[in-house]
Parts: structure tokens; C-alpha cells; sequence
DNA sequence: GCTTTGACTCTCG
DNA sequence: TCGAGAGCCAAAG
């Protein structure tokens, strides 16, 4: 049956639908930021991206370890921060550090903006 | 239907 | 430069 990927057997509020929508046009290589997911609803919904993401039941299926805090920084994790560091290496992003202090280096340059 | 919480962001002191 | 507080939206209890 030629349906979505995902698995939908589970209830999934719509925000959180369309969250996920937007976190997978990520590129592989390039990260955003919880602003920026929340821009592309159209509104300042910051909390409730992280809601939806924390709540990801699609993972890894939706890149989630490519949403990071606004500032640069990876922010929190449930799956632990050092394993979402590893991840975004290996995707060729270079991040400072291994903590949720850590830094996206060359950030502007692998952010990925919604319009 | 109201209150609390959250993987956030921004401004002020 | 660093710390604390307020603001924002949606989902869950």
C-alpha cells in the first residue's frame, strides 16, 4: 500500500503533525532551530515545537537531533545530547563540544531556514 | 473548562 | 558578561 512512511497507528495532535512535517524538509547536513520550525507554522510556537518534538514518537524517522536551540546550541535531548552530537558529526556538521552547551560551528552556514 | 508543564526565546538588571 | 524573569503556544491532566 502506497502510504506515508510513518506509522500512524498512533494518535498524533495535528501540531504536532505539522512539526514533524517540517522537521523532515530538513536537508541531511543541515540543522534549524525550534524559531525557525515554529516560523514555518506561522506562529511563535517555540513551546509547543519542543513539545512535539520531545513527544516524537517518529524517531529517528523525523531527524529530530537536527532541531537545535536558536542561539546555536543543541539544547536538550531525550535520546542524550552526546548521541545527537555524534549523529549531526556524522552528517558533517561540526559541533564544539559534546553537552547541551555545545555550539554548532559554522551555524549560519548549516542552518536551514523555512520561508 | 481551567491549570500546569515544557527538548524555548527574548529582554531587562 | 552573567543571571533572572516574563512571554509565548499547544497538549495533557
Amino acid at each position: 500500500m502506497a502510504k506515508e512512511n510513518i506509522k500512524k497507528e498512533i494518535k498524533i495532535p495535528p501540531f504536532n503533525q505539522k512539526v514533524y512535517r517540517l522537521m523532515r524538509q530538513i536537508p541531511r547536513g543541515k540543522v534549524t532551530t525550534y524559531q525557525q520550525l515554529a516560523h514555518g507554522l506561522g506562529n511563535r510556537a517555540y513551546r509547543a515545537v519542543g513539545n512535539a518534538v520531545g513527544s516524537n514518537p517518529f524517531w529517528p524517522d523525523v531527524p529530530c537531533h537536527r532541531v537545535v536551540k536558536a542561539n546555536g546550541t543543541v539544547g536538550k535531548f531525550g535520546s542524550g545530547t552526546k548521541r545527537k552530537i555524534k549523529l549531526l558529526r556524522a552528517e558533517g556538521i561540526r559541533i564544539d563540544g559534546e553537552n547541551k552547551d555545545s555550539k554548532i560551528a559554522n551555524f549560519d552556514g548549516v542552518l536551514f531556514k523555512f520561508e
